[in-house]
Parts: C-alpha cells; structure tokens; sequence
DNA sequence: AGGTCTGGATTTAGAAAGCGAACCCATACA
DNA sequence: TGTATGGGTTCGCTTTCTAAATCCAGACCT
C-alpha cells in the first residue's frame, strides 16, 4: 500500500483550504443526506422530511443554509389546482456535486455493502458498461491513484 | 442545465443505500477534517489536535470511531530516543476517499475559491499537467456528467 | 362566508453533543 | 529525583438536536 509521508501540519492551514471550506458548507450529516434525496429529484419541504426521518426545525435551517451557501434555488412551484408552494431545485453548484455522491455511492459499495450487488449502479449513456470514479489529464485519459502528485501554490 | 425529474421519494430507501451508510460513516465536519489531516500526512494525535483545534475529547471520540469503521489503523510508534506512542494511519479503506476529497477539494476551488489560484493542485506524476477527479468506463476514457445514467436493482 | 384540509414551516422544552480548561499517567531524559 | 512530553480523561457549561405541538396561508367544499 502506497503510504503516505508523516506530517506534522497538513500543507497549507484549513482557514484558506478549500477543501476545508467545502467541508464546512456540505460537511453534515443531515446536509448530506438532503443532496442525497435532492439529487435522486426530491424537492419539496414534506418529501424531504419523509425521505430522511428528520426534525422538521433542522430541515428548515439545513435549507436555508443550502440556500444560501448557493446549492439549492428556492422557487415557488405551482401544481395544478394547488396553492403555490416553494420547491428546492440544485443549482448549477450543487449539480456538480454529484460526480462525488456517485463516488462515495462506489466507495460504500465497495467497503459498507454487505455482500449484495450494489442496489444502484452507474452506466454511461447507450452502453451496459459501468463506470467509476477515477482521475483524468487534460486528455480524459486515466490516471492510477499511485501517480498522483500534489504541488503546493500551484 | 440537465435539471432532475421530480421525484416524492429517493429510488432506494436510506437504510438500505450505500450512499446513506457512507454517509453515517464519513457525514461529519470533524470526521472529514481528521480524514483531510491524514491524507496530508497527520498521524498523531496532538498533530491532529493543533490542525483541527478542536477540542481533545471530541478528537479522542472521533478518532475512535474511524479506528473502529476500519478507515484508521491504530498502531505504536516508536521515534528514535522516544517513548512508543500511538500513530493513526490510513488503511486501505480510508486512503480509497483519497479520489472523493481531490474532488471535493477541486468543487471548493471551482465554487467557493475567493479568486486566487488553488493554493493546491494535482498532477500526474512526471507531467505538469493537471489532473481531475472524473468518471471512466471500463478501459479508463472518460465519461461526461451529462452521459451517466443511473441504474436501480443493478 | 365559514369550515376543513394540506404543505410549509416556527415554538417550546428536554436530551444529547460540543466545548475549553484542568487534570492524569507513563516514560524518556537530565 | 525531578521535569518535560505526548496522549489522553474528567469536569462543568453552552450550544445544538430532537420530538411534539402549534401556527399560518391558500385551495376546496357546501
């Protein structure tokens, strides 16, 4: 296994890592579990609240805060002979989230399933194939784990 | 932008979706601030405590928690002149989320950067070239987000 | 118009977790 | 023998979480 070199402070401090700040605004549990539902097309308050069994104060306060941090779009929605209601959509942001959803989809897969084929897989259009999650140059070409380099102040 | 057909509820339940479970296991801010440290290289844990300043007792909980999920191994360490002391190492199964917060750390640069350079970059080894977190299909070609179909019961 | 239903919340009070500071313990070294 | 150091635990206090009840606005029915 390709260890990695002891440090004894990570390279650059969390206060200006953006890894460290991505963590802040999506990383929660409850955060996470509603850009789950949000990205399989859950969007309104009740469904939210059904799909993930949650306090509905805590809903309430984890949308504003996706709302605001830019992730989801708070609109009405107008159903047929309904009132209007507010509806959460992802936006352009919180779309481009779900390359690493499907990722830690893969990654449960592999470590958490409990022995079964994964209940969901991933396919690229027209084809049967699976995919998975991998690192690419420039090209779209693959690139093995073991030859990934970090550069700090790139 | 592909907008996602609405939907009452997520295809598969929570509790039986791997993406929930990877969720209860890594859908912690400290949790995945520890990961991020160790990724870098952090083994120990005073380290930890100085990058993440959190406080001791939760470090010590969550430090815990990951030993006993498998992605942390707990081992003596022995420095020369020293005293042995614990280390905490990434297994196999923790440095496999190594892809997902590359691809975390590139959405924080593309989403919440405040306009500088990335301080951090990745690269193939030997290249300059940048490298990104994306999906291939079985002979390693990239696939676009817009061509990833998902398949239930798969 | 009045009553009811329904989705989208806020209020309230008790339980759990987070937090900072202080303390403890084992061992290398002077 | 004493001191320093790394790796924790204990102790109160504050914040957050949680569950249940309540509120509110707009359709729909009669």
């Amino acid at each position: 296994m390709t260890q990695i070199p002891l440090a004894r402070r990570s390279p650059i401090p969390p206060e200006s890592c953006n890894l460290a700040s991505a963590i802040e605004v999506v990383g929660d549990r409850w955060t996470l579990l509603i850009l789950r539902a949000a990205l399989y097309g859950v969007r309104r308050f009740d469904d939210f609240q059904a799909e993930l069994k949650c306090p509905r104060t805590v809903l309430s306060g984890r949308l504003k805060g996706l709302v605001d941090a830019g992730l989801l779009v708070k609109r009405p929605y107008k159903a047929p002979g309904k009132r209007a209601r507010p509806e959460y959509t992802l936006s352009a942001m919180g779309l481009s989230l779900r390359p690493i959803l499907i990722g830690l989809t893969q990654w449960g897969d592999a470590w958490l399933g409990v022995g079964e084929s994964p209940p969901i897989s991933f396919t690229k259009a027209g084809t049967k194939a699976a995919i998975r999650a991998a690192f690419v140059d420039a090209d779209g070409r693959e690139v093995r784990p073991d030859q990934i380099r970090t550069v700090i102040r790139g």
